[in-house]
DNA sequence: GGGTTATCGTTGGGGCGACCAACGAATCCG
DNA sequence: CGGATTCGTTGGTCGCCCCAACGATAACCC
C-alpha cells in the first residue's frame, strides 16, 4: 500500500469540513474540467453559457444576459465581442430601444452550440462521476437553493 | 404561460441545471459570505485556512501547507508573510531540514483563529440556511465525493 | 564519495473570472 | 418638461491559478 513517506495530503482541518471550502474545492474542479472540454471546439465558459442562453431567449439586451447569468455588464461586452467576431451571434440595434442591443444566435452559433452542449454535460458526468443518478439530482437540489440569493 | 413583459429574472436555461454552473454560483455565494464575514477581523479566507491548518498540523513546512490547502506556493509566501508581520505566527527555520521553513502558531494566533472560527462557522451557517441539518450532512458528503480528485 | 536528481522557499510573469465606479446616450416617469 | 433610471461601454482592482526559474539544501544511487 502506501509507504513509510506517505503522509497523507490531507490532514483532516477543520476547514475541509466547511461547505464554503468543499463548495470552493468542488467548483475549481467544476471549472476546470468543462474548460478543458470546451477548448476543444475553441470555446470558454462563460462564452458557451452566453451563447446557450441567447439560443433559450431568442433576441435578447445584454443587460438581460447579464442579469440572468449574474454576469457583470463589463465581462458581457467582451463575450459578446467575441461571439460575434466569431461570427455566432449578431448584435443589432434596437429599433423599440434604441439604448439596447439586440443579441441573436447565427445559424453557425446554433452548430456551434450543439457541440460545446455535448462536451459541456460529458464534462458534468464526468464531474459527478462518483455520484448515483438520485444523489446527482439531490446534489442539483441542495445546489440550487444554496446558490439562489444573487 | 406568462404574459408577454414578465421576464422573470430566469429562463430555466439548460446552463443553470448544470452541476458545474450551479457549482459556480453557490461556491461564490459561500465564498463572499466567509469573505465578508472575516473582513470584521481583518482576515482574508486564505489567511484563515491557513492559520486554522498551522494549527492543527504543529510546526509545518509552507510546502506542506500548500498541498493540504491546494494553494500555490507562490501565494503561500505571501500569506505567511503577512501571517508573520501581524505577529499570528512564528516561522523559524527547520534545523532537521533547513531548506524548510517550519511555520507555528503564536499565542495572538490562537486567539485571532478562535474569533476567525466563529465567524467562519456562522457565515457557513448563514450559507446553508436554507438546509435541514440532515441535508447539510449530505451536501457535505456529496461535495467531499465530487472536490476529491485534486 | 561523488554525481545526479529532487525538494524547499522565493521571485517573476501571466491568464482568467468576479467585482466596483464612472460616463454619455437613450428612455421612462411624474 | 425635468429628474431618475437603464443601457452599453471603458477603466481599474482583486483573488485564484498555473508556469518557469533560481540558489540552497537534501535524498538517492552507482
Amino acid at each position: 500500500m502506501s509507504d513509510l513517506h506517505d503522509h497523507h495530503p490531507y490532514a483532516p482541518s477543520r476547514i475541509r469540513a466547511l461547505p464554503s471550502w468543499l463548495l470552493g474545492r468542488a467548483a475549481a474542479r467544476g471549472h476546470r474540467l468543462v474548460a478543458e472540454a470546451l477548448a476543444a471546439e475553441g470555446m470558454r465558459m462563460m462564452h458557451h453559457a452566453v451563447l446557450s442562453a441567447v439560443a433559450e431567449l431568442g433576441p435578447v439586451s445584454q443587460a438581460d444576459l447579464g442579469r440572468t447569468l449574474s454576469i457583470d455588464p463589463k465581462d458581457m461586452v467582451a463575450i459578446v465581442n467575441d461571439l460575434q467576431r466569431d461570427g455566432l451571434v449578431t448584435r443589432t440595434p434596437d429599433p423599440k430601444d434604441r439604448r439596447k442591443n439586440a443579441v441573436e444566435i447565427s445559424a453557425d452559433g446554433e452548430r456551434r452550440l450543439r457541440r460545446t452542449q455535448k462536451l459541456g454535460d460529458e464534462a458534468n458526468a464526468e464531474l459527478t462521476a462518483a455520484l448515483t443518478g438520485a444523489e446527482r439530482e439531490q446534489l442539483i437540489d441542495l445546489l440550487t437553493r444554496i446558490a439562489l440569493p444573487q
